[in-house]
Parts: C-alpha cells; structure tokens; sequence
DNA sequence: ACTGTTTGTAGGAGCGTTAATACGAAAGTT
DNA sequence: AACTTTCGTATTAACGCTCCTACAAACAGT
C-alpha cells in the first residue's frame, strides 16, 4: 500500500487531542466546537491524512462495495452496462469490484466467493449459465443481496433485466409485417440454456399463425461477427432459402451483413436483418441495421437502485422481484420495404 | 454484508482449539498435525467458514486489490484492456477495484483518492490528460505503486503502452509509400495535450522530405463514429481534397467510412483509409479497415507484471520505466491501391 | 536422572477505526 | 449555595485477524 499512510493516531499526537476527539471532528461531529474542527483539519490535510477504509470497514461491518461479474467485455453491450453501473455506484458512494468469468462457471463461483471474503456489501451478477443459479440461489438465502443482470422469472433471485423475448417478439414481427415468412434465427443462447429471444420469435410467428421451420435456426456457436459471418454461410448452404435473418445480436448481424456483402446479396432487397442491442456500429454500418435497443442505462440504472434498497433493508430482505425493462425497436434501413406475400 | 459470516472464533468454539490454532491450520502450517487440521477444515466447512479479508488486510497491511482507472469503456480497445488486466490480476490473486473518470481530471483524482483511502496495493491509470500527471507523480513520491496505460516518457512514473507514434508513424508512412500526399488526418487527441499520433503523422511526411498542410488536420472533438461523420463532413467541405485519411481510432474510421458510402466516394478506390486501434469491426466494415493493431494483451499484461514488481519492491521502488510496445499495421482493403505520383 | 530440544497449542498485543461510556469543568437552575 | 445540565474531551472495548511469544508435554542426548 506504499509509504504508511498517516492516522487518526498521528493526527492526535499532533494537534495534542485524542484519538477518539480527531476520529468525531474529522466526521463532523456537533459534540466538537468549530474551533477546534478547524485546528483538527488543518492538521490532517498537512499530514496528508486519508482515512483507512479497511479499519473504517471492519468496525461499520459494511465496505461500501459491491462486487459486478460479468461473463466478459466482449459485447459492447456488457460494456456499456459495466459503465453505467459503475458510474451510478459511484455516486451512490459505493466502490466497484470488478470481475469477469470468461462464460466458466467454476470462474463464476470463485469470483462470488472472493467477493464475500471481501466482504462486498452486495453484488450484481450477469451469470454464465441462465439457468444454473443455484450457487446463487445460495447466497440469497443466506440473506446476501443479489441482483442478477438476465431475466430470471421463477428464480427467487431478484433480477433487472431487457425484456429479451419481448425484444425478439417486437423484431421478429416488424419481419413478418413486412410479408417475411422465411425468417432465420441465428442465437447461440439456446444451446447455453437461455431461449429467451428464441421465445419471442417462436411466439411471434405463433401469433402471427405461423410456424416456424427449425431448418431456419442456426447456432454460431459464439457472438462475434465471426461467428455471424460463419453462421450466414452456414444458413445458406441449406435448401431452406430465408428472405430475412434475426440475430440475436449486433457483432452476428454485422457478420451477416459481411457475408452478405461479400456473396453479392443486397440487403435489404434480397434478404432483410434484424440485429439486438443497438450498438453503436449498428447505425454505422454498411447498411445501417435494425435492431432491438438495450436500454443499458436504465438497466444499470434500475439494478444499482435494487441492490442499495437490498443493502438497505438486509436483515430483512423483501420478497425478490424481476424487474424487466421494456425495449424499442429501431428500425433502420436493413429492414426496409415490404415483401409480397405469397 | 448479508448475515454475519462464521469468524474464526466460531470454529474454535465448535471444535475446542483456540482461535490461534484455527488460523493456523486454515492456513496450513506445519505447526499444527495434519489430523487437527482435517478437523478444523471439516468444522470449517460445515459453518461456511470465509476468511475476512478485511480483517486479514488490516493486519497484513495489504488488501491484494489494485485500482484500475479508464477514462471510460467507450472505446473497445479499453474494453479489452479492462478486461486483459483483470484476468491477469485475478491470476495473480488480486482483486480489481474498477472505476471510469469519464474524462473528467477532477473525478480521476477523488478516484485515486478513494482507492488510496481503500488502501488498494497499486493503481492502473489510464489518465484523462497525458501531461497533466502532477496528481499521479504525487503518488509515485510518495512510493506508492502506479503504472500508467500511456506513454508518458519522462513523466518519472512507471509506463506501459502501445507506441502510438511508432503506430501512427507506421500507418502515414504506408500510405505515403502507396503514393498519397493530401492525407488528413483525425484526431481529437492533440487538442487535449496528447500529440503522440499526430508526432507520428508529421515525423512520418519529415522523413519522406514531405510536409503536411495543416489544412488537413480535423479535430472530431471525439472519439465515435458520429464524430468521425462529422469530421470527415468538415474536410471535404475545405477546398484541400485528401486522397487519404488517418483516422486516431477505428471507431473514428468507421465514421469516415460510412461517409463516403453516404457520399458516393469509393473506398480505395477514391480515397484510402487507415484507422487505429484494429477492433472486431474493422475486419467487418463495408470495406475491411487497414488499422494499426493495438496489442491489449500484451500492454494489459505488462502492465500488471510491472505493478506487481512495484509492489514487491514497494519500500524502494526501482526508477520508473517507460515501456513501450510496437504495434503492427494490418493491411486490409480500405487502403489497397497505389496512387500515382505527381 | 538432568538438561535441551522439539512439538502442539494457547495467550496477548496490535492493525486503524468507531461507539459507548466516563468524567471533569463550566454554566444554568432553584 | 447546592444541584443539575451541558459541553468538551478522554478512556475503553470492540471488529476479525495474524504475529510474537509463552508454555506445557513429549522426546531426545549424555
């Protein structure tokens, strides 16, 4: 921690009061006479005094931390949450401690235990599996206050999360209000237990008294545009010929446009593409993108606010609720125009 | 902190050792028979034991947690860097105290502050003004352990960065090489005291015996694609016609890039265009991005190493280094072609 | 048998802070 | 004048842990 700090103890010896009297004028204490407050203060700024939060947290039993897991950075999207919540702790005068666990769960229960040890007075976690909360589940009842990042309906975790379905049904219906009716669904979140944007383009073409061909899902096995790219080629290899394709996020839909660039399809003319996210890239690209924005913000803003009512209230922690946040449809240009139906 | 954890106090009482005797076989010392220690582990677990590390710090006088400040994570290079350096750090058994200054110089220094107050072991600084160290030089006086994310050559603090000149240098002089002389450059760096790109630029035209005209130099007063849009707006709108452009990062370039869809200017064909920085979608634009690769995990980890030696060495800490890392140029579509001379 | 060493365990101080309590001195009340 | 109240400050005990030292008991060595 570098050259030892000075300390309450330090302080005293110069001002010639107690520890206990510098400890109460430092805090601002009416039990101690301005003039006094002054001399106390003077001191401690010239001895370059901070005080020791380890000891502070030790004595108060809270840190005045949280811990914030998520699976990585990779998706501009996780960024942009990290941020905000950062930003939003931060004014509330919490600190972030910040992990990843690359999608391992093994990396995921350590962190939450490393955090504990920490004593992170709560934490808020975008977990690597969706379903596979019980680890988590744990630290609930134990009273710990949890906020996870993804919808997790029946969990007894509480949760503030983008309304994923909803965001796919809204996309995947503008698709067939447009007379889509071959729509390809590229999301590598179902082979990882979390079918939420599946659910909402299976319910949209449902009510649209449609069905979907599974021949139109394909599972890039990864989020980057990479796997978008290799995803579209692989669609496309089979018979089925779709005239739109829904990815389930912005990196598979730019990917997709890349493919598409690059094997001379037109979009949106030949084959229309939804995106999710709404990243920044998306407005950018060679054809800007609709997509699905995730208000990250207010996610951040709403999840922050849950975990400090949680700290607040922990020696009776309320029932756990799932808030989820309702998102826009953007519509831009790689979706334009209607299709003929029939 | 959720319900009070299990002290060692705790197990001792459970299993009739002394609290002394309880840390020490958690600890696994050889004073204490490996009979009694699987006991006292049995007991441990069965309670839930987690040692208190905020205890654990107060005495050890170390916290095994160092602060990492970005100026934000709009940039997905310090995307990658957040979370290259957190790895790192949790391989290393540290913790990682996270916070943005959102390029504010008054936030960045009360984020110090409040680290040192948490008695972080170290700090990762990536600062808002890469001459306005003073606060930062402070530290390292005062022995404690920093490592800057820029180059910051004789700021006598500890450095570890990509050499953005050499890569400026590396990317202007291909394009010179290919041909151009009208190549603009932007960049929003130079106005808030950080010229290391643009040395780059200039160094590159001195050593082809050319000189740049400052026509050519657009300040995008940021560093996103809407800002490149608009800077690229604003130097075609000048009577100098550029047959190139040196964008400071890939998120600028896909502006610029977007631009000239939008205009009509053919990428290379009419107008090359190198970026920086060599994210995931400058292989995946319109027209595949040549960029100057910003090697984030070979800085991140760096970076760490040397925070780590620092902290090792804390009570006489070597001379400050500087170092520096080369990146490459990644030739891609966007700047293909030879121009020709004169 | 007598000292010397090793072995297993325990006791106490201290890390820097806060909260509860204690205690003189000054000031107000009756 | 005696009695209570207020005020300013000090003392002490935690918080949970680790280090240093203490100390019996067992085990040598001569």
């Amino acid at each position: 921690m570098g050259k030892p700090l000075a300390r309450l103890k330090d302080v005293a010896e110069k001002t010639g009061f107690s520890i206990n009297t510098v400890s109460l004028a430092l805090r601002d204490s009416p039990r101690i006479p301005p003039e006094t407050k002054v001399i106390i203060r003077e001191a401690a700024s010239e001895l370059n005094y901070l005080p020791n939060y380890v000891a502070k947290s030790l004595v108060n039993q809270e840190t005045k931390s949280i811990g914030l897991i998520l699976t990585d950075l990779e998706n501009p999207i996780l960024t942009h949450v990290a941020q905000a919540i950062e930003n939003h702790l931060a004014k509330a005068g919490y600190t972030t401690l910040f992990a990843t666990s690359n999608n391992n769960l093994e990396v995921e229960t350590r962190m939450i235990e490393t955090f504990r040890a920490r004593r992170a007075d709560g934490m808020l976690i975008f977990p690597t599996h969706h379903r596979r909360l019980d680890h988590i589940r744990a630290l609930r009842q134990r009273n710990y206050p949890v906020v996870l990042l993804v919808g997790a309906g029946d969990s007894g975790i509480d949760a503030v999360s983008m309304n994923e379905q909803l965001g796919a049904h809204k996309a995947v219906s503008h698709l067939i209000g447009n007379g889509h009716r071959a729509i390809g669904l590229i999301d590598p979140a179902p082979a990882l237990g979390n079918a939420e944007k599946k659910e909402g383009y299976l319910q949209a073409h449902a009510d649209a008294g449609l069905v979907a061909d599974p021949e139109l899902f394909v599972d890039p096995k990864g989020h980057s545009a990479e796997a978008g790219y290799w995803a579209m080629a692989t669609l496309m290899a089979r018979d089925i010929r779709p005239t739109a394709v829904f990815a389930a996020n912005d990196s598979l839909a730019l990917g997709v446009l890349r493919y598409c660039a690059q094997a001379g399809i037109r979009v949106p003319a030949d084959i229309a593409i939804v995106g999710f996210d709404n990243i920044e890239f998306a407005e950018f690209a060679v054809t800007p993108l609709t997509t699905v924005d995730y208000n990250a913000s207010r996610v951040s803003q709403l999840a922050v606010e849950r975990v400090i009512e949680l700290i607040r209230r922990r020696d009776e922690l309320p029932p756990p609720r799932n808030t989820q946040v309702t998102p826009d449809l953007v519509v831009r240009e790689s979706s334009a125009g209607l299709r003929g139906l029939g």
